[in-house]
DNA sequence: CCTACCGATCGGTAGG
DNA sequence: CCTACCGATCGGTAGG
């Protein structure tokens, strides 16, 4: 990862991370073909050549905005998923985990440009982002199951975890961090459209 | 394919209809900006100057991509609410209409655009098709709130609704025509999925 | 990480 | 709708 040479003592700016926040920010807000190395490196106080010491092409940035963006979702949720408490609080849990990455300052850009910019990967890279994508939704598919063993829903097949993951993943286009819903609220009503209102709060 | 001039009988080739046509398909494929003019004027076979020749800019051929796309799916939703049939079979009318718009060979690309590449709009442009869409997602506001009524959904908010909307256009990202689901299986599954199974089929 | 640059390609146009 | 073209911009590189 790190692509230090000479390690300096504390407060070295990483400029490989300023690269990847600022692609992940312009690759969101318009999307990879259209933004230019010249933007990102505007975007990071650099000149248009100078991202180039840091990647070799304008695909390897978007290949590392792709991968943090699936690894802080996949970390965020594996931990809510073995929080140890009931399914249903356990459930409601993951669905926060993944909308605050979704749609929280932290990852928002990642996962945006994830899920919608991973197609101008190359085959192979996007292969790599495929099989990343497919472990994680089956820890999806695993709460589903646990969430029928409890009684709490009928239908736990593979068509309902893409039902759900399409719910989550719309509230990209139309949440607003100034709206009148906080991302715990949005979460506590996805539960109740799925679940039902809890029986004992 | 055909570049006749001269006016034929009946059989006219409407080229501007071919245009909108095979961009509708390449912004899905290859997203907005990196589809070229070249790349369209291929796919119809002519130049590269000639689609000016029916569109100022490319940003209008966006345009009419995207209108035609939410034309498509209005209608045919429309048409759907209005059957006439009990809340729950006018609601999954509703979704097999949507989908088949979102999914079937007729509207995909247009409505993948519009999904998609709307954002590509400039301001004014944007403006009128969000209008649009508001107009549209009224009409499943409707049917939300037809289904409480019936006793069918706990919850016909706003949200609810985006929920539903996330569901339905997230099948984009999933859904193979040549896949061991049908798009009326699809619509049935989400209809069971949300409103329980029916009482009496 | 900058300077200076290159070949390729882009959206769009003039004139027929 | 084609031919021929233009200015702008793009991703990327050489050499420091």
């Amino acid at each position: 990862m790190a692509a230090s040479k000479t390690k300096p003592a504390a407060e070295e700016p990483n400029r490989r991370a300023d690269i990847v926040r600022a692609a992940g920010r312009l690759f969101h807000e318009k999307g990879y073909s259209a933004t230019t190395i010249r933007d990102i490196a505007n975007a990071v106080g650099m000149r248009s050549g100078s991202p180039f010491y840091h990647f070799k092409t304008k695909h390897d940035m978007l290949r590392a905005v792709v991968l943090e963006g699936i690894g802080k979702i996949d970390a965020a949720v594996a931990k809510a998923a073995h929080s140890g408490k009931s399914p249903r609080a356990t459930f409601e849990a993951m669905l926060r985990a993944h909308l605050q990455q979704l749609l929280g300052e932290q990852g928002r850009d990642f996962a945006a440009a994830l899920l919608h910019e991973s197609r101008h990967l190359e085959p192979a890279e996007l292969a790599a982002v495929v099989a990343l994508k497919d472990r994680y939704e089956t820890m999806w598919q695993k709460a589903l199951q646990d969430l029928k063993r409890a009684g709490l829903i009928a239908d736990d097949s593979q068509v309902a975890r893409l039902f759900l993951m399409g719910a989550l993943n719309w509230t990209v286009q139309w949440y607003r961090p100034d709206g009148s819903r906080t991302i715990a609220q949005i979460a506590r009503q996805l539960a109740g459209f799925l679940l039902g209102k809890p029986q004992r709060p």
